[in-house]
DNA sequence: TATTGTTATACTCTATAACTATA
DNA sequence: TATAGTTATAGAGTATAACAATA
């Protein structure tokens, strides 16, 4: 078991002060906890992280080519051809042509696709408020609202 | 280059809105994007962010083993062998042998290494006053308390 | 000439397994 | 038996390069 992985179940000795003081410290250690607890989330539905965005972008923007879907995910078209190929290989996702551009596909989210996504954002939601438990509501807000600001500009 | 390389020189689209409202994807792009200006700012002195935390934490807690090192990044024993063998290259850390263990090495940062971690602590720094430009004074000591808090408990 | 999607390949990071030498 | 360190190896994740079809 990794290191990481123990602490993620609270087997960790106590955190080093002078790396608790590093702002890239604290932002992966976060990134890596709560990522660990979607992961693990996630499994049971067949969805990893970047298949559950993909996903939520489809529904959310409707269908796009392999490309702009890449874009949004911020993410390499090669790492998109996997993605969307294990997204195909489960029924969630179908490439058809594009009726504009026949080099393009139109990525389509099957009613498969729209149920399993429709559970796997109850499952994501669940995490995030796990993970932002130490926190008030007010508290939440504020750290979304921060990230958000630290993202975009 | 990558679209998340591309997003960090500020080239990107807009974000996506449903992405956004993922806690998630947020940390992942915080993590990424203060990486990305930490690695180029730590490169010219030949650091990277994990050997730059070795030499941070054998600065301020002294001499300890390979095992001790490890569990304070958190990481495995396999991958602090790599980091130590770095670092040992470069002349920043020399490994002793342990008057308590003839197992376990003493890890010591050499002067030349002081000297390094200095003028990297600088550099990181500074990294991290970029990184948090958006966000006024009392906010980013908002945001570190914040994220102390969730990595802790 | 440039772009969409694809494949083959390579790179980075980190872990697991098996080992040596100690404890 | 268990642990510190090492090596060899493997896996996840994601990129680069080269290519076919199309713009």
């Amino acid at each position: 078991m990794s290191e990481q992985a123990k602490q993620a179940e609270g087997k960790a000795s106590k955190d080093s002060s002078a790396l608790m003081e590093r702002l890239g410290y604290l932002l992966g250690q976060a990134h890596f906890m709560h990522r660990s607890l979607a992961d693990r989330a996630l499994r049971p539905l067949g969805l990893r992280p970047k298949e559950f965005g993909a996903l939520l972008i489809l529904v959310k923007e409707g269908p796009m080519s392999q490309r702009a879907l890449g874009e949004r995910q911020r993410v390499d078209r090669t790492t998109t051809v996997a993605v969307v190929d294990e997204l195909e290989g489960e029924d969630l996702v179908q490439r058809r042509p594009s009726a504009y551009d026949r080099r393009a596909h139109e990525l389509h989210v099957t009613r498969k696709g729209r149920r399993v996504l429709t559970k796997a954002l109850d499952v994501a939601l669940r995490v995030e408020e796990d993970f932002l438990r130490p926190l008030s509501s007010e508290e939440r807000r504020q750290f979304r609202k921060l990230l958000e600001r630290l993202i975009s500009s």
